[in-house]
DNA sequence: TTGGGCGATGTAAGCCCTTGCATGGCGATG
DNA sequence: CATCGCCATGCAAGGGCTTACATCGCCCAA
């Protein structure tokens, strides 16, 4: 995207930013010297640094940024792509992404996907011609060309959320299949034989299916590969997964265990159960994904799978880091997302 | 085309990325051209500006950032600081700020200051150092000297979340105090005489300390100026509204309505209370103030003030690439936050 | 005393764009 | 037919920093 320049003429009354020739200037050295003493301590006097510090601080001096990335080729400047940040899940990772990242010297440019491809791929162009040395990205679920963009551009990006073993690329994350599979499995354990679904949409969004998938495979292994598994797919929010609750209710044969997406849609679910005098989990059961705080105070409070979320945050920056400056051959991170089994699962009615 | 000397060998395997001059070059004419081309189409006869074009696409062209900010003096980029991504009240303003921003062909920088001054501080002389256009902050409260280097640098600020009749600056929120002080208003008109309130730290924090004031506004204004009005003040975080409400219920004369600076230490409260056999709002009656998503579904509902998250960040946006681009004097914009009453409010016991 | 080695510093060549000013060509006008 | 004006384009000067390479002292060893 190039976008029209709008030229400014420099404000009135307003002072030009001290430059390194300035702080060159005072102490008098070179230019050169000032960039050392800034960039490698070490590898100047200790008289000279000290001097240089002092006129820095003196003048007030910051580097230009612009300058700077021309010169190094590095901006020290890493994009995040992610779905949006009104999902507590991604604002919580994104939180303690940016706080690693910080630490390393480096700054976070955001940008929200809003779940559609085309906005994705748009966003990562800009990032990139914004300066971006590395890329975050959620889940596998894109357009092979745009990896191949980057890789021709050397701009490494890194794969977060999803941890699929039959994709190359690294990543950080998760096995969001074996993880609620592992969640049905015990639902299955339980007693449960007519399960129902209530999922994000699936497509373009790998994490969702694999989901789904994990339900399903869970199923096989019980030995109930043709037992009917209805999934209604639906928009991220509390009050869809009130709508998707109903909607799977209403069936003829209504499920006796309810396995969520994610927390929120279960909280939809939970609340429309409660409306409609549908006793959790007398009735049905009830679970979600995610384990965010919200999954403790509902009444009963909901079993779900416990997501690492800032864990995840902080692998991703460090591993990124690594990737950008070219260190070794980056490696994928498996996290671990584990069961938390609260009230809102318990065996099936006995009717 | 004959080499430059090559100053540092190309990273192996990885292609340059093309600059205007290979634009330039492939379509046979001069790099400014191209420039204009791409910045002043109309400024370019017709057939020129669609060679161009083809040309950057088969290239794959785009700008470097670096070069053009440094050239243009312009980044089109906008920093934003805020406390934390986890909370998400700032989560979602910066969600419709960012998209505002983008639609306006900006993109976002962010950092989290931890609610803490001296960071905030530092992340402002980051952003400004990464070359922000300008740049948005959360509340009032800081030190004058930031302001000064900020303008002293020509870079506008924005300060959101806040509105504040008494500072000259530009800002685009909401009265915290009178918002609150509506809300305490209603608690007493319902009969309550012993408040309690349960706030966010209030130093550094020009919004948690304008809601207490609020609260003794309302109380002066019935005449009940003299009254006894415990504030406890506790770190963001649903257990510590749980701490919090316990510590003002075991005091001599416990309050009969307990009013939290925000939802999720009113969540908190409400959570102990249940587990504390505390009947809401029968013995005690809660209230928040933000409108998250939470505040429906607890149960009772909460009764909270709400915010326009959303609008607050769209607005800021606006109001921000204004300024920057000097268009004429940035004013401040007052949005409203009205009251939500729901069932964890109601008069007071009658004994 | 002298040469070598080394650490500290200086020199200057880029990095890639934008933009004020100069140039050249062409049609309209006198 | 000569002038003028204007439009499209080219020229070239920065903009602030990093860094390869050159230089300069200075100390130590021979």
């Amino acid at each position: 995207m190039i976008d029209p320049p709008a030229t400014r003429p420099p404000p009135a009354g307003r002072l030009p930013n001290p430059t390194l020739q300035d702080v060159a200037a005072l102490v008098g050295v070179s230019t050169a010297t000032v960039s050392r003493a800034l960039n490698f301590p070490d590898r100047v006097a200790e008289a000279t640094r000290t001097r240089v510090i002092a006129a820095v601080h003196d003048l007030g001096y910051s580097p230009n940024f612009g300058a700077r990335a021309m010169a190094s080729r590095r901006t020290h400047t890493i994009g995040a792509i992610i779905p949006t940040m009104e999902n507590a899940i991604f604002a919580r990772a994104l939180q303690s992404f940016q706080s690693a990242l910080r630490l390393q010297g480096f700054t976070l440019l955001v940008a929200a996907s809003s779940y559609r491809p085309e906005e994705e791929e748009e966003q990562i162009r800009t990032l990139v011609a914004r300066g971006a040395d590395g890329l975050l990205l959620i889940g596998h679920d894109r357009d092979e060309r745009i990896h191949r963009f980057l890789d021709r551009r050397g701009i490494p990006a890194l794969v977060c959320w999803a941890l699929d073993r039959s994709v190359a690329r690294p990543s950080v994350g998760f096995d969001n299949r074996a993880a609620m599979q592992a969640l049905a499995r015990e639902v299955l354990r339980l007693g449960h034989r007519r399960l129902g679904m209530i999922s994000a949409a699936t497509a373009g969004n790998d994490r969702a299916a694999a989901r789904v998938h994990g339900v399903r495979d869970a199923l096989a292994e019980a030995g109930l590969a043709d037992a009917p598994l209805p999934v209604i797919e639906t928009p991220y929010g509390i009050d869809n997964g009130s709508a998707a609750f109903e909607a799977l209710m209403s069936r003829a044969a209504p499920p006796t265990a309810v396995l969520c997406g994610n927390d929120v849609l279960a909280v939809g679910a939970l609340r429309r159960a409660r409306q409609m005098g549908i006793a959790v989990p007398g009735r049905v059961s009830i679970t979600g994904f995610d384990d965010l705080e919200l999954a403790q105070i509902t009444d009963p409070a909901l079993t779900t799978v416990h997501v690492p979320h800032r864990k995840m945050g902080t692998e991703a920056a460090l591993t990124l880091i690594r990737m950008v400056q070219g260190e070794a051959f980056a490696t994928s991170v498996e996290l671990t997302a584990d069961l938390r089994l609260r009230g809102s699962l318990a065996p099936p009615p006995a009717d």
